[in-house]
DNA sequence: TGTACATCAGTGAACGCGCGTTCACTGATGTAC
DNA sequence: TGTACATCAGTGAACGCGCGTTCACTGATGTAC
């Protein structure tokens, strides 16, 4: 049953979507090809009438979840006022770093969800990924030392700051079930840092 | 053709040894029963007269791994005279953040080879790596404070440091193929961020 | 100490399951006239 | 504008492969007498 040009296309978007919603929550290898078809209406079958292989799919996913996650920390960079911009990325951090954010696999931090496996990925995947984090690291530059002035400090900094937050992240949700308090006392112990660099 | 019991033990041994490499290099779920048995010179049907399951040997083998690597943290934080263990201390970081140690996939950081894993696996696994990732920060402790003195503010620091270390690593690996410029970067930065700490 | 027998570590074939991928088929859409 | 036919998005069964696990079997070890 042949369908409109259009229909197909809204069907692709709809696979990728359900794609990155279930990669960032279950990793690349924790969900198949079927059940993302299911999770976007349709049956496994047709799955190669849009994509070459689950690893096209895998890199379209990838570049969507940075286009989705990295806005938002975009957004805070734009401020202009630097009182303003520095309230709203101390915000960003402690969300980042608060048990919510620990928890909220859906919309989870891109590293923290893919960084462990994103090695035995396929080049594609890789590229979206690296893409990804440069332009995360250039949003949190931004977001913190605002455009311009003290260049390769402020990134020197930004990098050391939100990889920091990435692996404090990282190890607070890898023992969040068998040692909650030690996974706590993570997450204040990384937000305390943030205040200490120079 | 059954073999002494001390040879069977060996055996057993052997396997936990193979699986404890294995498991670093290439995750979990990037090594087979069959693989580990073969490295270990023995075929696989064997496997569960010592092991009740899968699951069994991954905790074995986490455990092991944690015991093989902490150690080395932890004979800096012995060290008595406080200016010679602030610098094996320094040398622990350099090599820890260095070109060399991030491309050293089999003594590979056990943080960084399993924290992205560690969610989907079965409770004795997250059990050990817990157990694991509280015995590095004591060491990590111990090497930058010493013994006493300063205890929360200490321990706080020496979290925010190691997890920070532990998330530059993660991240100059995932991108160590796709952009290695990146990659270097990330670990400068991250360097010189342990030296900017107050 | 020697003998008879049960035990059990190791072997290799086989099972069952999930997953990525392929394929024959359907029938509405798009297109050529 | 209408008609005839080729195209192709979607369907669901099936394939092939890897992997964890099971099982019948072997024969040296351990043990009871």
């Amino acid at each position: 049953m042949r369908i409109t040009r259009q229909a197909a296309d809204e069907n692709k978007t709809r696979v990728v979507l359900a794609a990155a919603r279930l990669f960032r929550e279950h990793g690349f290898d924790g969900v198949g090809v079927a059940t993302v078809m299911r999770e976007a209406g349709l049956t496994h079958g047709g799955f190669y009438n849009h994509f070459g292989s689950k690893d096209d799919l895998e890199a379209e996913a990838c570049a969507e979840i940075f286009a989705q996650s990295a806005a938002k920390l975009e957004a805070v960079g734009e401020i202009e006022a630097p009182d303003a911009r520095a309230e709203a990325l101390a915000g960003y951090q402690r969300r980042y770093l608060s048990r919510k954010g620990r928890d909220a696999t859906a919309t989870q931090c891109p590293m923290v969800a893919f960084a462990g496996d994103i090695v035995g990925q396929s080049e594609p995947v890789r590229a979206a990924y690296a893409a990804g984090l440069r332009r995360y690291l250039k949003a949190y530059e931004r977001a913190s030392a605002g455009p311009g002035k003290g260049r390769t400090k402020a990134r020197q900094r930004a990098i050391a700051e939100f990889t920091a937050m990435c692996g404090a992240l990282t190890m607070a949700r890898s023992v969040a079930k068998a040692d909650p308090e030690l996974s706590e006392e993570i997450l204040e112990a990384a937000f305390a840092g943030l205040a200490m660099t120079v």
